[in-house]
DNA sequence: ATTTTACTCCCCATAAATGGGGAGGTGGGC
DNA sequence: GCCCACCTCCCCATTTATGGGGAGTAAAAT
């Protein structure tokens, strides 16, 4: 474990305003000594948000030419689990090539670590370390720092979602048990009938669950309804 | 940082069966010389799966009474992200008492940590730790090892995603743009004539995305289509 | 250069979901 | 004891979703 691990942790759970942030990833670059750290996340309506050290240009043309899309950090960050060394990514296409070269040229640096994070509601971020440097180096500087680096990515992540919380505040909207049990069937894909069926009542009476959860949730329909419990963690499925 | 955990972290690597987890589970609460230690997975399938040191016994009757539905805990960690002290969760409905009554009874133990961990497309996983300890000595332990257990509930995750993905890899399930547009639109309580006029295509056309999705999906119907969407994190409301 | 993938448009008919009413029984909380 | 929330049942008519076909263009990958 690194030494100082308990100070930036501390230094990161004291932040308070999305500077504080800014200023911790600065403080890590230099303490790592590496080219860049970047907190990345896209929240569940679509705004962006972020604190990193990479040039206010390279930002900029990424939003320009909608890198998003494509850049295989965030496609291949998306179906894994694990921190992804940038190597492990495909590359292999020539949107990916040139991208990859353009990145270089905006000094982002020639390694890089991934940490995909995963919140409530669908939230997606990325915490990401790069550096310049031989690939030898490069698989030193992971092994090493990986956990602390997972550790700092969960506080970082846990930080921007206390940020989230202020802004949308969300009603609780509690359903009772037979309205609870009407979504989870209809999410499970069960029509009206089979539902009704499977909860041993006639499908008027369904109906009328399928409504009141409606009206609880401000639902226009039963798959906005349906959505809308699975957003809110009300149902599993 | 506890000395062992680089230990106990290579034998969870190490780990090729599900058996082995068991053992990693047990070997976990000797180490901790705590109550019990769980690990506890319900894949985009519905399937469950899991290991741990709970009694057969209140497993038996945790899926009888399907209490996965009202548990505390689920709802809880369902919404959260930080590792989540069983006291911060909403013991006030009498379903709830119960609950943590029988739990007791089968030894579950009075304290609790459980962190949630979320992989790709929608995985949810839990990973607890309890014991049976007054308030002090247990809020003593979550300080010491909260960081090492949120590690170590990260390597349990990576090795059962390693598992899943020997069992199921066709639900890769991929949508194009303009199915993930439909979905999140319908998911958004759009109708149909709403959604076509949103994407500004006809809803003839509209329809070849959604039953596209469905079929990618292994869905039912539009509500189906949908909740699935949401449960692999595919699209987000 | 060829194949695959994505996007767009159109027809038919039937099953399903939705909108709005109303009514009676139970149990728990104040 | 009263009221509220929950559970159950039923009617009407209309709108909407679903099932199955087919077919052409354009871009991108191989």
């Amino acid at each position: 474990m690194h030494p100082n691990l308990e100070e930036l942790i501390q230094r990161l759970q004291q932040a308070i305003t999305l500077e504080d942030l800014q200023i911790t990833t600065e403080s890590l670059r230099e303490h790592y000594a590496v080219t860049h750290v970047v907190y990345h996340w896209v929240n569940s309506v679509g705004e962006r948000f972020g604190a990193g050290t990479y040039s206010q240009e390279w930002v900029d043309r990424y939003v320009e030419k909608d890198y998003l899309r494509m850049d295989p950090v965030i496609i291949g960050c998306f179906q894994r689990f694990h921190p992804v060394d940038w190597k492990q990514l495909d590359w292999s296409t020539k949107a990916a090539k040139s991208f990859f070269r353009e990145a270089i040229s905006f000094g982002i640096g020639n390694q890089g670590l991934t940490i995909p994070i995963r919140g409530p509601q669908g939230q997606f971020a990325l915490f990401t370390v790069t550096d310049t440097c031989p690939d030898e180096v490069w698989a030193d500087f992971i092994e090493t720092n990986s956990r602390d680096l997972i550790l700092i990515a969960h506080e970082f992540n846990k930080k921007a979602l206390e940020f989230e919380k202020g802004t949308e505040q969300q009603s609780a909207a509690n359903l009772s048990p037979r309205e609870l049990s009407a979504m989870t069937l209809l999410a499970k894909g069960l029509s009206r009938a089979q539902t009704a069926d499977e909860m041993q009542i006639s499908e008027h009476t369904l109906r009328v669950y399928i409504e009141a959860a409606r009206h609880k949730l401000g639902a226009m329909n039963t798959t906005h309804a349906v959505a809308r419990a699975l957003s809110r963690g009300l149902i599993v499925v």
